[in-house]
DNA sequence: TTTTTTAATTACTTTTCGTAACCTAAATAC
DNA sequence: GTATTTAGGTTACGAAAAGTAATTAAAAAA
């Protein structure tokens, strides 16, 4: 038997797409992202359950995928801002549809 | 300090919405029957790197939530169908903003 | 001098995930 | 008539990811 359509065949892009997104706190994080630039603690504190190991260990994920960049604000204490790139700005409408889908149950 | 507009407010519809598609291969899943109802070794012939033992206890999630159906087709080998509900389908506009996503890169 | 602050890191525990073996019950092969 | 294949699981076990809590830095404030 012949294969002549794949409709859904593994495309590397797709896939890592499926894996960065499928990772626990990835998706809360940008959503709160997507509002504005935040620092470290204003994340935290949007998403309390979130613990800062997970938040530090997202955030360099997040940024080594070029989604958002890390910026040093030298004051003392340290303070860090983490904003959206164009990649990650273009992750809006993904934000957007699971946010609707979401209102819409129940 | 009072604060006035939470533009990210912990929606428990929306943190479980992300919890829900924040678990490996979820959406790789609900990807491939978006395109049609499957048989359980059909989605894994799709997706090799996922195993039966996760396709099994993320089938039942899904079902769980009222994602998708199980049907037994009382053949012999018994044979399993997944489909879609409403619910599911509605998660289509996700998927495929997923998928557009991943096309823009690099 | 002690406490506070911000963003981490480290050690340790609990969940989740991956791998491989086994199960059922009928159909087919030898 | 024993052995193998098939579909869709389950089970046991080890590895990886995530949760919890204590600790760190360096300077400012109490």
């Amino acid at each position: 038997m012949e294969e002549t359509l794949i409709p859904t065949a593994l495309c590397p892009r797709v896939e890592h797409a499926f894996e960065i997104l499928g990772k626990k706190w990835t998706g809360l994080i940008l959503r709160h992202l997507m509002t504005k630039t935040c620092r470290f603690n204003e994340i935290q504190d949007a998403i309390p359950e979130l613990s800062g190991r997970m938040l530090t260990e997202r955030m360099k994920e997040l940024e080594a995928e070029g989604i958002v960049i890390r910026t040093v604000i030298p004051e003392r204490p340290i303070k860090i801002q983490y904003s959206l790139t164009d990649k990650g700005r273009q992750l809006e409408p993904v934000i957007r549809s699971i946010e609707e889908w979401a209102e819409l149950q129940d």
